[in-house]
This record gives structure tokens, C-alpha cells and sequence, in this order.
RNA sequence: GCCGACGUAGCUCAGCUGGUAGAGCAACGCAUUCGUAAUGCGUAGGUCGCCGGUUCGACUCCGGCCGUCGGCUCCA
């Protein structure tokens, strides 16, 4: 008989014969870690235990409970188990498939008469605990492609038979087994369901079969599970804990917006809200001169032919609000993106070579008639403006300016403290696309190219790209854990050939030329969303809507306190004096619930030495030295200019 | 738009199986003049999302609509 050498994480190797699985190896290290096992994993990817080595192996790594993959077995075969009671409990319930992605949670779709009900999710979930305490093992089985038609013909799965036609031709087919429920999976899975210690279903909601909206919908269960009932308690208190982070109940806690029934899907900006709206605005404005940008403001309405013009009337109509012009027959349609009237600006006269790039910016406010189950917060709205842009290039000028959006956005995000961007590369869609997949080819690896060479890791979303083509997606989590695109990058192979733009080039012929899409922030109120959940409204000082908040002690410290805003006031500083009869310790207590970045405490003793106690609440100083006035005022003022991230003690 | 849940005072929430509403915080008033996260007392505040139905009687039961939340789809 034939042996293989397996290869072990700590460099010992091991013998074992040929066809052994990753259980056997195990059980070679050691009984105890033969019962913890879960999983192995060979370079980086998850195998079954039950899995046979029929060859040598370098490096096999056991995966158990303490792993970081350990969780994300559990959580599949949880996900078989959650199947299986749904069986049970619904025997006419069909089965569809799956989550991919079990790192955070699971979940399966089904084919039933009736959606669940919340009493259905809590008997499903006892079912779900009866079936783990029954330590049913897992079995694994290769089958060929016709035993497990048959099987699944037998058992009634007729959209398990559908998913056995996606599976290519000459794959393997593997089925994965516990008590009763089989199902097709590639697994990995637990040896039996006992090593599945907690499980918590988390809700039910509908899904369309195969993603598609055109095909009835199915009733999806997600769940979540841990080896132990202590690490399902912890995950379900840290999601408590980001909720309260949640920019649609940070931002009326913070007076910054209020979001009303009256007009679903507009926000209102309150005064606060405001400040930091035209800070974010002012802020991307004063980068414009350094980075070759021009302002311009094209009209709110249009008539219906620029749009045609575009493709938006024909892609997008039902998505924009329009309505009768004063003249028979004209149908106006309200502003839902600039790229069209920069369009018309560039057309406006004979263009150069000399003029290129030209890169117009405008900030207007844009209106899209998103469907109401869409809408979310500032982060998905109907009314919002965007730190737009569209660059007209000659074609060799497209990779250059790539670089220096990169830069503006590395920039913008420094300043601002923004982490944890994750930028994806969005390639040509399957269908309807409009060019040459030669030159979307070209786009595609210009733009993932320029992600690296900027420092960025780049994914990949195949065939996410608007019809029109290449984007890079600048992407944001909020609190719990969806993501968001703030900044974006797109090259246009079709807008500047649908408005017949054209310039003479350095040849003195006409020359077409490149057009990129490119927003830093992308939309201002989805930015703060975002912003306001990655900060927890504690935002840096130069945009913080107040600044400074003045606590003098008593009632005889008014007088001063009002002398020292206005000294603050006429340096531009934000503040706010509170002059109510409360004691020192409620007024720090609101001051710190409204997140206000410096306070400065004012009594008797600052009153005579033309002082003031400040307290930071970035850096935890209380009641230390006094600052001069004059110095408070310039070293905030000075903070306020370099838009320092973190204000330190003044 | 689709599936599900939810909607009571400015906010957070209570209100058993139908008998027309309550707390805390906030607001306002008075007292207090206070040194680093809540001073005390008092006052006011609600067409129980909207419309309709059942009933002697509806916050409560039923239907429709609107909105919000989670998911799906969509996202120029």
C-alpha cells in the first residue's frame, strides 16, 4: 500500500497511506485534537474533514474551534441543521441554497406556501437545538451526476435539480448528510452537529429565486452560530453596541438632520447638520484650484431631449421625476445627474488640445425617484448633491489623471480620518454594455492598476459597471456591516460619442476625446452617513458644529464668559456658552452627550487671571492648567486651519 | 417595487384577554449660585400614523393606505 507525506504547521511530516482523510491525520496528532477538529485546511482553503489526501500535501492545518475559520464551519453546517428542522417542521418546504460567505452569518432560501412568521422562526430555532443535542454526524459522499438527480428527483427538490445543472460538467459532485436531511455542498462541515454549541436565527425575509426580480420570490432565513453560547452572547452585544452608532439615530441625537414622512427620502438639514455639510463642501471647493478643477452649475431641469440624447430617458426614466413644461408637449426632466449639461458646457465652443483636461465640477442638487423600499437613512436618499466631476482628456492623458484622483481622494480621506475604505473594481457587465470589451479591458486594468500603484488593495465586482463603463467603487461598511460606495471613478466610452464632442488636436484634426466620472465624497449625505457611524459623531474639530462649548460656574461668570466668545467668535471658532443655573457637572454631562471637542471651564479663578480651563475630550484632561484667552483663542484657531484630525489639550 | 416586522408625548418605552392613556428624559416655571458626566420642586404636553369596518363602546379586533426598519431587487 502507498503512503503520502502530509506536512504539518510546526515542520514535522507525516506518513499516512494514500487515501486517508483529514479526520485520520488528525487522530495521528492526537485523540483530543481529533475531537476539537472541525475542519483542515490546505494553502489558505477549507477541506473536509472527511476529505481523502490521495496525494503528498505540504502543509495540512487542522482547524478547530480557536481558529478564525472554526466559526465559519459551524455556521455552515448550523445552516444544514436550520434546513433540516425547516423539513421537519415544513415537510412540503423546498429547499433552495445556501449562503457563500458564512463569516458572519447564514442562511437558506425556501420554497414555501406561506412566508414565516416570527412564531415559525422561534419553533424552527427549538428545532434547530433539539437536532444539535442529537449529535447526528455528518457524511460526506461523492455521487455522480445522475444518483443525485435521482435523489433529488425522489425527494421532490425540484430546485435542487436546477442547481445541479449549474455545476459544470466533469466536477465533482459532493453530498453532504445528517440524520435525514441530505444536500448538495461542497462543504466543509462539523463531524456532528453537537460541535455546533449556539445557534440564533436572526430574521426572515423574502429573496427572489436566483437573484432575479422577474422570478418568484422565496422565504430566506439567516442565522448565526458560535462554538459556544458565550461568543453567540458577545456577537449579538457588539451588533447592539454599533447600532447605537447608527447615523439615523446619532444624527437627531446630534441635531444634525431630521428625516420626515412629508418627503420620504429628503433629508432636512438642521443648523448643526449644516456646518458640517458646507464644511465637507468647502473643504473638497478649496482643493479645486490645486487640482485643476472648475466650477460650473448647469440648469435643475431639461428638457426631455437631452436625456434621450444621453441614454438616461431610455435607461432610467421611471428613475427620474419629470413633469409638463408650460408649452404643449414639453416634458421636462428634473436634474439627476450633471454629466449631461458638463456635456453641453464642453460643447459651447470650438474645444483645443491646449484646454485639455478640461475637469468641470458642480455640486447642484440631483433628484432620483428611488423605490421606496430603498431608502435608507442619508445613506440612500431622493434628494442629495455630489462632489462631482467629469474630466474631458486626450486618450493618453486618461492614466495621469487616474493617479491624481487617487491622490485628491488619499487627501480628502486623510484629512478627514476616514478608514477602512475598501475599493473594488467593477468590470463590464454581461449584457447590454455599450464600446468594445478590447477597450473596456484596457479601462478595467488603467483603473486597477492606478489602485495599486496608490497603495490600495483592489477586489474585483465582475460585471457590476454601469452599462457605459469601468468603475472603480470607493466602498464604506456602516454599522451593521453593509456596504456603501462613497467615492467612484468611471471611464464614459459613451457619453462623449452620444454628444458628438470633439476638439482639435495638436495635428489640427478633430479627435473624440476620453471622459472620466469621478466623485471623492460621491454623495454628501451618504458620506455623512457613513461619516457619522465611523466617527460616532465625534468629529474633528475644524468640522465639528460647535467647537467649543463655555461652561462658566455661576451666574457672576457670565459677563466673562461673553467676553471670551466673543474672542473666540471673531477667530471663527464655533461656540456655544451655557449660561443656565445648573451645576459644572450637568453642563459637562450635555456638553460631552453632544460631543463637543473642547469645552472650557469658567470661574472665579479664570475670571481673575484672564484664563480659561479647557477640557478635551479626545485626550481625558480635566481640570488642568489654565490657558491665557489669547492663547486658547490662536492655538484653536490654528488647530481649526491645519484641519487637524484629533484636537489636542489647547 | 417585492417579502416580513413595526408605528402610543420632542426622545426612549409601558399599557393583561375591547371600557376613550402612563413613566423616565427633554421642554417650560420657581427655588438653588454650585469647580469637571445628571440639584430639588412644580407646570404643560398625546385625534394612540391616516382612512374605513365590526361593536353599546376600539390604542386594543378586521381591511385599505402612508411611513419606518430588516432583507431582496435596483443604484445613471
Amino acid at each position: 500500500m502507498s503512503t503520502i507525506t502530509v506536512g504539518l504547521p510546526d515542520g514535522r511530516t507525516l506518513e499516512v497511506p494514500a487515501g486517508a482523510t483529514v479526520l485520520d491525520v488528525a487522530r495521528e496528532i492526537g485523540e483530543g485534537l481529533a475531537r476539537a477538529a472541525l475542519a483542515g485546511r490546505i494553502a489558505g482553503e477549507l477541506v473536509d474533514l472527511r476529505q481523502p489526501l490521495l496525494g503528498d500535501v505540504s502543509k495540512l492545518e487542522i482547524v478547530t474551534s480557536r481558529d478564525p475559520d472554526g466559526a465559519d464551519v459551524i455556521r455552515h453546517s448550523a445552516e444544514h441543521v436550520m434546513a433540516d428542522a425547516v423539513k421537519r417542521l415544513f415537510p412540503e418546504a423546498q429547499v433552495d441554497v445556501g449562503r457563500a460567505d458564512h463569516s458572519e452569518k447564514f442562511q437558506y432560501d425556501f420554497k414555501v406556501a406561506e412566508p414565516f412568521s416570527p412564531e415559525d422562526l422561534e419553533k424552527i430555532e427549538a428545532q434547530v437545538r433539539k437536532i444539535v443535542k442529537e449529535k447526528s454526524p455528518f457524511a460526506r459522499e461523492e455521487v455522480s451526476r445522475e444518483d443525485a438527480r435521482a435523489l433529488f428527483a425522489e425527494l421532490g427538490e425540484e430546485l435542487k435539480l436546477s442547481r445541479l445543472d449549474d455545476i459544470p460538467e466533469g466536477a465533482p459532485i459532493t453530498l453532504f448528510r445528517h440524520g435525514e436531511f441530505v444536500d448538495l455542498c461542497r462543504g466543509p462541515h462539523v463531524q456532528n452537529a453537537k460541535q455546533i454549541g449556539a445557534v440564533k436565527l436572526l430574521e426572515a425575509a423574502g429573496a427572489y429565486w436566483r437573484g432575479d426580480e422577474s422570478n418568484p420570490m422565496l422565504q430566506r432565513i439567516y442565522g448565526t452560530a458560535f462554538a459556544t453560547k458565550q461568543e453567540l452572547q458577545e456577537h449579538l452585544e457588539r451588533i447592539e453596541e454599533a447600532k447605537k452608532r447608527d447615523h439615523r439615530r446619532v444624527g437627531p441625537q446630534l441635531e444634525l438632520f431630521h428625516l420626515d414622512p412629508l418627503s420620504p427620502g429628503s433629508p432636512f438639514f438642521l443648523p448643526k447638520g449644516m456646518v458640517l455639510y458646507n464644511g465637507l463642501v468647502d473643504f473638497v471647493k478649496a482643493l479645486y484650484p490645486k487640482y485643476g478643477y472648475h466650477e460650473v452649475m448647469a440648469p435643475q431641469l431639461f428638457r426631455a431631449d437631452i436625456y434621450k440624447t444621453s441614454g438616461h430617458y431610455q435607461n432610467f426614466h421611471d428613475d427620474m421625476f419629470w413633469f409638463a413644461g408650460a408649452d404643449e408637449g414639453e416634458e421636462l426632466g428634473v436634474k439627476g445627474m450633471n454629466c449631461p449639461g458638463h456635456c453641453r458646457i464642453f460643447s459651447v465652443k470650438k474645444r483645443s488640445y491646449r484646454e485639455l483636461p478640461l475637469r468641470l465640477a458642480e455640486f447642484s442638487r440631483l433628484h432620483r425617484n428611488e423605490r421606496s423600499g430603498t431608502l435608507t437613512g442619508l445613506a440612500r436618499v431622493r434628494s442629495f448633491a455630489q462632489d462631482d466631476a467629469h474630466i474631458y482628456c486626450e486618450h493618453d492623458q486618461v492614466e495621469t489623471e487616474i493617479h491624481r484622483f487617487f491622490e485628491m481622494m488619499t487627501e480628502v480621506y486623510t484629512a478627514l480620518g476616514l478608514e477602512g475604505v475598501e475599493i473594488n473594481l467593477e468590470t463590464r457587465p454581461e449584457q447590454g454594455f455599450i464600446g468594445e470589451p478590447a477597450d473596456w479591458e484596457v479601462g478595467e486594468r488603467q483603473l486597477e492598476a492606478a489602485v495599486r500603484s496608490a497603495g490600495y488593495d483592489c477586489g474585483v465586482n465582475p460585471g457590476e459597471a454601469a452599462f457605459y463603463g469601468p468603475k472603480i467603487a470607493c466602498d464604506f461598511r456602516d454599522v451593521l456591516g453593509r456596504s456603501w460606495t462613497l467615492g467612484t471613478l468611471q471611464i464614459d466610452m459613451a457619453m462623449p460619442g452620444r454628444f458628438g464632442l470633439r476638439y482639435i488636436g495638436r495635428d489640427g484634426q478633430e479627435h473624440q476625446p476620453a471622459m472620466l466620472h469621478r466623485a471623492v465624497l460621491g454623495s454628501i449625505e451618504r458620506f455623512l452617513a457613513v461619516y457619522i457611524e465611523h466617527t460616532g459623531g465625534d468629529f474633528p474639530l475644524w468640522l465639528a458644529p460647535v467647537q467649543v462649548a463655555l461652561l462658566p460656574i455661576t451666574d457672576r461668570h457670565a459677563e466673562y464668559a461673553g467676553k471670551v466668545r466673543d474672542a473666540l467668535e471673531a477667530a471663527g471658532i464655533r461656540v456655544s456658552l451655557d449660561d443656565r443655573s445648573e451645576k459644572l457637572g450637568f453642563k459637562i454631562r450635555e456638553a460631552e452627550l453632544q460631543k463637543i471637542p473642547i469645552m472650557a471651564v469658567l470661574g472665579d479663578q479664570e475670571q481673575e487671571q484672564g484664563t480659561v480651563t479647557p477640557r478635551v475630550r479626545s485626550d481625558e484632561s480635566r481640570g488642568g492648567e489654565g490657558v491665557s484667552v489669547d492663547t486658547f483663542v490662536s492655538d484653536l484657531a490654528e488647530q481649526v486651519a491645519r484641519r487637524q484630525v484629533t484636537p489636542g489639550s489647547a
